[in-house]
DNA sequence: AAGGCGGGGCT
DNA sequence: AGCCCAGCCTT
């Protein structure tokens, strides 16, 4: 079995050889260590490193963040997914102006408290920020020790994170936690990929159980896969004349706090003549019916969505009524619309419109 | 303890 | 087409 000590040594060395210059490794100071945590939370670097030199630009410190609204931050978040990741990083930015006097705290368990902060990302920044010796237990985590120590153990099980977290604490470099975390995640993401690793060329090769027992295909093991939901949206983008009626998504369903038309959903898909039946249902008779747009097929992790769009344009009679029965949907002016945190599927029927 | 929650890129 | 990604929160 491959000593801890060698083990960490050899990974520190890889990556002083390879790692890739990223903005937040440059720094001690917590805030930016945390914003990059949160947006690399089930993301990639190449699609989140855009999202945080924005959030940087324009949010230098913590208190303008804190201070932004809501809205305000879910827009700048378009697009990353994950949304309650937007809403958390917000809750706790004020917690820690608010609590903590602007200060991060330093320990693993008070950051565990602070909102959007689990066992992966107290590690992250307690070991980055203040050189505490947490180790961090993501995806690349998984990965990597699985294969290197031949860990079978079922990383979607209950138990599978806990002894993996073990076994990284043990690995750990106390003396280098911050190096040895970033290591182990950069070696993960950039040697010891999913699919097709480069064995070739690993510093680990004698010693890899799973390539030594030509197991690398199938480890780390996940017994369960998520099941996908099909959906069948069709939206009523009501209009008067360049101005949409649109409303904010609520609690209890995909993309809560960004912004679409008036929806009507169903197991199936849905066509015109239910349309005219809910127009009617509604009241809005005067009303014209524009545009139908084509269908779109919008992929969720757990969700397969089919949407399309019919442009409603509304006589004034027909604003109130919808007004009075429907009083969270509002009238935005394009300018305004652009401002709006959207999903990207609303994006990209708006983009698909000649303005 | 289990399920919900985005979007994009790679193979 | 399927899988994965610097996970966390709610129930």
């Amino acid at each position: 079995m491959l000593d801890s000590k060698v083990f960490a040594n050899q990974l520190i060395n890889w990556y002083e050889e390879n790692k890739r210059d990223l903005p937040w490794r440059k720094t001690k100071d917590p805030y930016p260590i945390w914003l990059s945590e949160i947006i690399l939370q089930q993301t990639r670097v190449a699609q989140g490193l855009p999202y945080y030199e924005r959030f940087i630009e324009q949010f230098p410190t913590i208190y303008e963040l804190a201070n932004a609204s809501e809205t305000e931050v879910l827009r700048l978040w378009q697009g990353l997914g994950y949304y309650s990741r937007a809403r958390n990083l917000h809750a706790c930015a004020k917690m820690v102006v608010n609590d903590f006097g602007g200060e991060f705290p330093s320990e693993f368990d008070e950051l565990l408290k602070l909102k959007g902060i689990g066992r992966y990302t107290a590690a992250a920044i307690s070991s980055s920020a203040f050189n505490q010796p947490n180790a961090v237990v993501d995806g690349n985590v998984y990965r990597v020790l699985s294969r290197v120590f031949g860990m079978e153990e079922d990383i979607s099980s209950t138990q599978g994170p806990k002894v993996f977290e073990i076994r990284a604490n043990e690995l750990l470099d106390k003396e280098r936690p911050n190096q040895y975390n970033q290591a182990i995640m950069e070696f993960g993401a950039i040697q010891c990929s999913p699919k097709s690793p480069a064995c070739g060329v690993c510093p680990f090769k004698d010693d890899c159980f799973a390539f030594n027992h030509n197991k690398i295909e199938v480890l780390p093991v996940k017994t369960k896969k998520t099941k996908v939901r099909k959906r069948y949206f069709t939206y009523l983008a009501f209009h008067s004349e360049r101005e949409f009626w649109m409303k904010e998504r609520g609690k209890g369903d995909v993309w809560q706090g960004l912004f679409d038309f008036y929806l009507m959903e169903d197991s199936k898909p849905i066509n015109l003549e239910e349309v005219l039946s809910t127009l009617q249902k509604l009241g809005l008779t005067d009303s014209i019916i524009g545009e139908e747009s084509k269908l779109y097929e919008h992929v969720l992790t757990h969700q397969r969505i089919f949407a399309n769009f019919v442009k409603i344009e509304l006589e004034t009679e027909d604003e109130a009524r919808l007004m009075t029965l429907y009083p969270e949907i509002k009238k935005y002016s394009l300018e305004h619309i652009n401002n709006l945190p959207k999903p990207v599927l609303i994006i990209k029927y708006l983009e698909d419109q000649c303005f």
